[in-house]
DNA sequence: AGACAACTGTACCACGAGTCAAGCAATGTC
DNA sequence: GACATTGCTTGACTCGTGGTACAGTTGTCT
């Protein structure tokens, strides 16, 4: 029992360098047009060595669902943490994490969390149902994370009409995640940044009407 | 010279049989879970057959996306009209439409236009400079179709905060897209209905901030 | 020395994309 | 009536990729 913490390493430093590898290649071309063979290259192992780690490519999608929900996870939680420090009002807290968010966007030109997610979504008739329920469970992590804030804030800003607090927390989702199909489809980059402000901004104007 | 306006109908014909069997199989399982093999028996001619009439399945995809940039045109104007008659108001327009939208929405069970072309964007690395011009070609289509709308709507409701147009168009087909791939994600149908709904909620609130 | 983990190499099958030469049927031309 | 062209179809091929099976190799721990 005294080698079980260290027999890890090898095994799963590999295994996150082919989850790094294929995390590149993918957001680059795609899942689809992403092989094996490649991302085995990448990792300077053989083919017969990817499948020694993963049974198939299902189980390399869930894995990388599963590490986005996390990565994803963290980041929010830390943009959240700080946006408490600079306020206590549950609404500002929103409006500086939207800013901090959009700011992460800009800093990373091509980059964006979440875009595994939603390139596996419309193929998904491809993977398994764990594939389906890995997903699933992301979006319902997003929406997790935000109803409390959204709840918050419609009691501290009661809104004109109702809103409901999972569906503005799906909003943010949605947002984020068209914007991100819509910047690639037009090749403007900026149109990401520029629409997560945008939506900070009708955020904003919902409840704040006074 | 007498010939030439006959010899058309054979062959559209076909072709319209592949662009239809080819949509209902990708909207359904995604581009690449679609086999040609699958098109063709649908449409019961051979591989080969569907090859005659398109010279890959980049062509087919750019044939779908120009396909799809006309029946949302189509669709788009109808709505625009029929709001157009409803009322005079820009912003009131633009509610109606929404509405319009979010019942077309609640219609189409499963079916939802643009989502061929977001299905196809992501994996865009696999498809030729064509496809990705095709898919850019619709995005700026949506977005000038609202660019003068909003800009008429921001002249008569100024908003409290600068607004552009043309972000403010683009936040339409993202929310909409967005709210696509999270609804799927989820496996929740209603998400795109509601989402409709709630970015129509929230531009009222933008412009209608009094 | 032995056991096990982490591989490599190779040979193999299934299947989907794309190519090609040939075939058929209807329409036209001589 | 012979024959040729055109629109459309077919079956047989190649090739790349996912996935399987399995025997062998290397390093590390005991």
């Amino acid at each position: 029992m005294s080698m079980t913490t260290d027999q890890l390493p090898a095994r799963t430093a590999t295994r996150e360098r082919i989850l790094a590898a294929a995390y590149d290649a993918i957001v680059e071309k795609g899942f689809e047009a992403t092989s094996i063979e490649e991302i085995a290259t990448a990792v300077k192992i053989s083919r017969a060595g990817f499948f020694y780690h993963f049974p198939d490519k299902n189980a390399l999608a869930r894995a990388l669902i599963e590490r986005q929900i996390i990565e994803e996870g963290d980041m929010l939680a830390g943009i959240m943490s700080r946006a408490a420090q600079l306020s206590d009002d549950p609404l500002q807290q929103i409006l500086i994490m939207m800013r901090l968010m959009a700011e992460r966007y800009v800093e990373l030109p091509g980059g964006y969390t979440g875009c595994i997610l939603a390139s596996t979504i419309f193929q998904d008739r491809l993977f398994d149902a764990e594939v389906r329920a890995a997903n699933r469970k992301a979006n319902l992590a997003f929406r997790d994370r935000f109803v409390a804030q959204f709840a918050a804030i419609a009691t501290a800003y009661p809104p004109r009409d109702p809103i409901d607090p999972g569906e503005m927390a799906d909003m943010l989702n949605a947002v984020i995640t068209g914007a991100i199909v819509v910047s690639r489809g037009l090749r403007e980059p900026q149109v990401l940044v520029r629409q997560v402000l945008l939506a900070r901004q009708m955020v904003k104007a919902v409840f704040q009407h006074a």
